[in-house]
DNA sequence: TAGTGGTCTAGACCACGGT
DNA sequence: CCGTGGTCTAGACCACTAG
């Protein structure tokens, strides 16, 4: 029986794609910046455009690069254009998107729980740093968040800035150069404890969504983990299949 | 100011695939069948290969066609492969997903109501066909369905397979030549209620999650609308980005 | 007008599945 | 062995942006 361990053939485009999403990750080119043209990549690599263009398609396809016809193509960012709402599923019943507002309640340092240390992949007894925020939507409470990031990646996120950004990860970006690319969301239905209570300003035991995200970077390394919890009177959980 | 109503430019390669499209919707391909090899289908159309090959991986991509290296290009069907999975989201808490068991409880042609008449687009005074099915995970039950189609496009569907299968989508398919192309879910958490309680075995007021999704077909025109119904406490909603 | 990405072509060769 | 889809190339022309 033959093994197949050998992977007998590796297209050359996936090997241009992954040289190129090193120089993304590297820092090489940095979120925002225009890289080089096709052509001039094609000839740094020495493969035809075709072959280049279908390594950068890919790419764009997975959000890493954004394309413009006529300009030439840049490193995405996260306070671009629409993906703003690229990890951001709460609707109106309307249907229509509206862009929340933070309040921050809490913001500290301290150790790991076990369940921290384990979404993120953390060694023994490390720091995160935790943050609670309320969300609100059309001037009403309604996201309870509570978040934690790695002290060792996001060093200094507990004081400063001191006024913290509405969109946070454009801050991971920005000031830690962590991408956040990908997430994955796990939803269960809870009863609104005391703490939601006084958050949200529902009754104790209001039926409440709790979204759990573990957020990942293109190499799909934990960057966060957040806990959020949402009424649904006035908004719901939208997914597109 | 120029209105820029007018599309001033059309790929050819979009045109292709919406030819192809058509041609899968009107049955001439059917699912399951094997439509003509790249170079056919490029001679009768008058393109090059690369043009249409542009086509038949976008239709791929869409999971209205899988390709074979070495064998053909088939038209996408709802029993194959893992595309079971494509609209069931719940997984246990250990992120392994498991096939549902389902029990019918309901099963009748009945007058639509408002809310299912805007869900499924039909007119004024349409039945509509509905079954409630409890559905069974690693032996609990653990989700209550209530879903409902147009009576019109499903016509005996409330006696006829006397043994409905457990995958509705593939009878869709196969008995009425409707496929389910896409869904639009919307989460909500709710109380449970008495019904609720008989059903899945659940105190009163325990938190769920109702999910509402109207599963459309490759044009956009709603086929089913479904209202589930399940308890978190086995089992999450799981949603990647 | 120059430079970019977007489209389209024609043809070569490779990997895979079946005969 | 053949036919399929998959990869790769080289080059032409089109559409968009900017100076």
């Amino acid at each position: 029986m033959n093994q197949d361990v050998t992977p007998t053939f590796r297209p050359l485009y996936q090997q241009i794609k992954e040289a190129l999403l090193a120089r993304v990750v590297s820092g090489e080119w940095s979120p925002g910046s225009f890289i080089p043209s096709e052509s001039a990549l094609s000839n740094q690599y020495g493969v035809s455009v075709g072959t280049l263009r279908k390594a950068l398609d890919a790419l764009a396809q997975e959000n890493v690069l954004i394309r413009y016809q006529g300009k030439g193509t840049v490193v995405a960012t996260h306070d671009s254009d629409r993906s703003l709402f690229q990890f951001f599923c709460l609707v109106g019943l309307d249907g229509k998107r509206s862009l929340p507002i933070s309040r921050v309640l809490i913001r500290e340092r301290r150790a790991a729980t076990t369940e921290e240390t384990e979404a993120l992949a953390l060694g023994t007894s490390e720091d995160v740093i935790h943050i609670r925020r309320i969300r609100e939507l059309d001037e009403r409470p309604a996201l309870l968040e509570d978040l934690v990031v790695s002290a060792r990646n996001f060093a200094g996120l507990e004081e400063q800035p001191s006024p913290l950004p509405n969109t946070l990860y454009h801050l991971y970006q920005q000031r830690f150069g962590r991408s956040v690319a990908h997430a994955e969301e796990r939803i269960f239905a809870v009863a609104a404890d005391d703490k939601d209570k006084g958050c949200l300003g529902v009754e104790t035991g209001t039926p409440l969504l709790e979204i759990r995200r573990i957020a990942k970077d293109l190499q799909g390394n934990p960057l966060e983990y957040r806990i959020s919890r949402c009424e649904t009177h006035s908004h719901c959980y939208l997914n597109e299949l």
